[in-house]
This record gives structure tokens, C-alpha cells and sequence, in this order.
DNA sequence: GCCCAGGAGCCCG
DNA sequence: CGGGCTCATGGG
């Protein structure tokens, strides 16, 4: 019974990633700045990058931060303003005031929280370099993500993810909702149990928890909303709803 | 005006 | 442990 089981959620796992790559292409996540961009007019992230150089994958680690909660638009701008301030930095950061820090970050809401956060964060990269954080077993670095004040599970992962190119699997209040109306998970379903689905099911696979989760961002913008609008889901036939 | 967006911390029973 | 509150801007 737990075998059938175990095999039904993979192979719905498999589907969903299927149709949502056919439908939306690959969405080449995490968006970072261009590298050389300091002296050209480049201070735009954008997708399909790879993040090489420390600065972008401090970039995402900001973003990371900066995201919570708040529309990926209103962040761009912020990103856009640290740019334009040589702000990837983290000498920099731990140097500037924080009043100061927190006007160039406004548009991503809650700039007070968040202003702290990235000092904090910054802090506890200095203690721990990313270059001693990407050769860390994944299991120790996330714990140690998890300290800093301001680093929530999601954010942790995002950053396991996306900027050390760990295999976790991000999970966030759309893959929550997205599954929960697909009937995988209950509605209640915590953080660890939503990821634990994925993890324990699919390969792990960075590119692939990199793209499944980009993808499920953004079918839950477009069709899976709130309030949800079927008739535009290409997953309408494996949906409960 | 309202609701929502790629959350997390804190407080409280 | 779980629910409620706070943080805040910008777009629909």
C-alpha cells in the first residue's frame, strides 16, 4: 500500500513538472545582475544566468532576504539601487548607516526589518565565508543559515539553492497551496513535510528542485492565485478542483 | 479604498 | 506547538 502510494506521488510529480515546463519554458531562476556590470549601464538582474562571481551570489542572497513577502518587482528596484551604490559588498553593507541602507532598499517593503537582516546576514558571512558555506555538508550549513536572525526556512533554502547550489527543494506559500489543491498534500501541511514530498521522491537534482520550483511560482501568478482561475491551468485534469 | 505579494520573529496561552 | 500581530511598499 505505502509502495502504490510512494508511486503515485512520483509519477504525479513527474507529470505536473512535465506539462508546467511545456507550458511556461525553463524560467532560468535565480535572476542576477550581469557580471562586469560596474561600469556599464547593466544594474538589472535578469534570468538564465549562471551565478559565478561572489557579488551575484551575494545578490541572491539579498534578494533572498529582500523577497520576503513582497513582489519580486519592488525588489528589482532595491537590487537596482544597491547596484547602483557598489552595495554587494559585505564590508560595505556592515559599514553603512542604517538609515541610509534602508532608504535605498524602501521599495521592497518592511525596510527597517529588512535593513537589519542584511547587516545581520552580513555579519554571519564574515564569520562564515560562502566559499566555506558551498564545501559545507548541506545539512550543517542550513542549520547554521537558520541562526541568523531574519532567515526563515524558505529564505535558508532559497539561498542553499539558488546561491550554493545545493540539491533542497524550496518551498514557499504557493508549492503549499498548489499542492495542497492538487490534492498532494492537506492544507495545513508544514514547511519541512511539503519539502520532505519532493526530496524524498525525486532525484537530487539541483537543476531540477531549481527549475520545479520556478515553474510553480509561476503557475500559482498565473492560474493558481488565490483566486484561482482553472480555466487557464494547463493542469486542470490532474487538479481536485 | 481594498487585497495581495517568491516570510519571519515575537509574544502569549 | 499554534495562532495572532507586526513590519511597509507598489501594483492590480
Amino acid at each position: 500500500m505505502l509502495y502504490i502510494l510512494k508511486t503515485f506521488t512520483l509519477l504525479m510529480l513527474k507529470k505536473i513538472y512535465e506539462h508546467l515546463l511545456k507550458e511556461f519554458g525553463h524560467q532560468g531562476w535565480w535572476p542576477v545582475t550581469p557580471s562586469g556590470s560596474c561600469r556599464g549601464d547593466n544594474l538589472e538582474p535578469i534570468y538564465g544566468l549562471r551565478a559565478r562571481i561572489e557579488k551575484q551570489k551575494l545578490e541572491i542572497i539579498f534578494g533572498a532576504i529582500l523577497t520576503q513577502n513582497t513582489s519580486w518587482k519592488n525588489v528589482e528596484k532595491s537590487i537596482i539601487e544597491l547596484n547602483k551604490n557598489n552595495l554587494f559588498d559585505i564590508g560595505k553593507i556592515l559599514k553603512i548607516k542604517h538609515d541610509e541602507l534602508a532608504i535605498l532598499i524602501k521599495s521592497s517593503g518592511y525596510y527597517n526589518q529588512k535593513a537589519k537582516k542584511l547587516k545581520n546576514m552580513c555579519v554571519f558571512l564574515k564569520k562564515y565565508p560562502i566559499k566555506h558555506l558551498e564545501k559545507m555538508e548541506l545539512a550543517k550549513a542550513r542549520e547554521l543559515l537558520l541562526n541568523v536572525n531574519g532567515i526563515g526556512p524558505e529564505t535558508a533554502d532559497s539561498i542553499l539553492l539558488y546561491a550554493f547550489d545545493k540539491p533542497i527543494f524550496v518551498v514557499d506559500a504557493y508549492t503549499k497551496r498548489f499542492l495542497a489543491r492538487l490534492g498532494l498534500i492537506k492544507p495545513d501541511a508544514g514547511y519541512e513535510e511539503v519539502q520532505a514530498l519532493f526530496m524524498k521522491e525525486l532525484p537530487k537534482d539541483t537543476e531540477l528542485f531549481k527549475e520545479y520550483h520556478a515553474l510553480i511560482v509561476e503557475v500559482a501568478k498565473r492560474a493558481c492565485k488565490k483566486n484561482q482561475k482553472c480555466d487557464l491551468c494547463a493542469l486542470k485534469r490532474l487538479c481536485r478542483n
